[in-house]
DNA sequence: CTTGAACCTCTAGTTACTAGAGCAATTATG
DNA sequence: CATAATTGCTCTAGTAACTAGAGGTTCAAG
């Protein structure tokens, strides 16, 4: 059995993250001691450690609440899941690529006159080429 | 003088967010009428065009916030913030594409068995390459 | 048995908005 | 000019995923 804390430092979670993550009804403690702290098993470790890399790959607390509760022969929805979180992570990409050419395009803008130009650029969407 | 919707409609800023920016301190209204409404000058909305270009482009309001009370004269400020948010848009596209592969991998981890291999390496941190 | 670390609950703050309630003002139409 | 439709007003609360702090209790070591 293990403490929060002691939870905590075998899965670099938060003490406060867990007992927010409990909240939200992902995880649950074994019970609690007569002075009411809680008290984890080996599951809730294992819990602990599927939702930490889950977070760390970007899903949302609500993608993982739905792989926990899942049937692990359901390969229909797991795959679903993945899929849907590539193609997010990839639009991320795309546009903060984007922003990427229109920043150095900004910060390129400046030719050192009086007012300077990277102000002005930042406001003024006439001057950008991509759609954003 | 345009009235928050006028002003919402040649901006493409929700009404209730224009109200939010006032709230904040980044935009004021040049006054109100009789009945209490909002009125907006030819400045009003060329700061919230400007508001409206630099969250396009990603920056947080608060460097907005700094943007708008900025000397245009103060070249090395301007750059520093500009600098400072291509850097960081850079860094997030590499943490994406780190997160890209591994769900590649995990996508294509599956071969179809009992229990699905996806599900399982959401969880395990094990199985992964790069540091994440 | 005492002390200090770890634990408890609860509230509020973060970012940039969005949604809704309940009411007042303005504008368009008959 | 009266009425109806639209737009506006303020205020509160909700979103995601936590983090910070207050004020108090329990646990483990010595």
């Amino acid at each position: 059995m293990f403490s929060i804390g002691e939870l905590s430092r075998r899965t670099g979670v938060k003490v406060p993250t867990i007992r927010y993550y409990e909240q939200m009804g992902l995880i649950a403690a074994d019970g609690r001691t007569t002075g009411n702290q809680r008290r984890f098993s080996q599951d809730g470790l294992e819990r602990l450690s599927f939702i930490r890399h889950a977070r760390d790959l970007g899903l949302p607390l609500e993608s993982i609440r739905v792989l926990i509760e899942m049937d692990p022969q359901n390969h229909i929805e797991s795959h679903r899941i993945a899929a849907a979180h590539l193609a997010d992570i990839r639009d991320r990409i795309a546009r903060l690529q984007r922003l990427e050419t229109e920043l150095v395009r900004i910060s390129e803008s400046c030719d050192g006159g009086e007012d300077c130009s990277v102000l002005t650029a930042f406001g003024d969407h006439e001057q950008c080429s991509g759609g954003h």
